[in-house]
DNA sequence: TGGTTTATATAGCCTTGGCTATATATTCGG
DNA sequence: CCGAATATATAGCCAAGGCTATATAAACCA
């Protein structure tokens, strides 16, 4: 029996803040000395409070660990998920950029696009990027 | 000031529910006499009350008529955006047709994508798929 | 036509992910 | 080192979009 689109779409967006969250962590990591509460908020524009609470789950959930009123750090699972997305993030700004669409508007896009991209589609795409470098 | 990706997409699933209900009943009204709550259900593969409360959202917003326990109508506004999102959903999946990406999975993939891609984006897509016909 | 089956509505519950207001802890400058 | 400023935590609210259980209406058919 064929699946569902929607069904996958809503199983999309079940990992979706995770994966926005994790992605952002890592990538400030490597500018920061340390990520605090207050980076998150500035990056992804919502309210302190929304981070702190949505931080409480991804600790649940094992993908960071969050020292009270200090940094936050990926665990191990959050790293993996983290350096996953971040390279199809990359990789599909780079494909937007290579059909035309302007860098700026790609990174945009590319925000939601990564979290509906299969592994199938994932890899015929970074053949196509690689075919036209 | 640049705009903050992660607001855009949260804006984007703002408007996602609602855009593939009006696709779907607008699909579904050009094989069947009359779209009715059971087709809903079985399409999305969500339950009955679900449907039934998410159709009531949309006809607070002038999108959808519903007649109780009768048919359901798209209003003109609902039409209006059913076929912009369903063009949309059409060249996606021909899009990633054209790199490589079986039918199939292009289809699934294209159900959540569709919902991300900026006007910019689809002009770019709609060139490029024109490009290698 | 009446009884059974099927479809829809209604009630009530849950989690996520937003928000504001405010309390409390940490940090920084004088 | 203390007071002010800043950052974080906590309380409490809300809407969306899921769910199950059950009541009720509509459709079918013997
Ligand atoms: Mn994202
Ligand atoms: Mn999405
Ligand atoms: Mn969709
Ligand atoms: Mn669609």
């Amino acid at each position: 029996m064929r699946e569902n689109p929607y069904a996958r779409t809503r199983e999309d967006h079940r990992s979706e803040v995770a994966e926005d969250y994790v992605e952002l962590i890592y990538r400030l990591g490597r500018d920061r000395a340390e990520v605090r509460t207050a980076d998150l908020v500035e990056a992804l524009g919502v309210a302190q409070p929304t981070v702190t609470k949505t931080l409480e789950r991804l600790q649940r959930d094992g993908l960071v660990n969050v020292h009270p009123r200090r940094r936050i750090e990926l665990t191990a699972a959050g790293a993996s998920l983290a350096s996953d997305i971040s390279e199809r993030h990359v990789l599909i700004v780079k494909f937007l950029q290579a059909v035309g669409v302007p860098k700026e508007v790609a990174e945009l896009d590319a925000e939601g696009i990564e979290h509906h991209v299969s592994e199938t589609t994932q890899r015929a795409i970074a053949r196509f990027v690689r075919g036209r470098q």
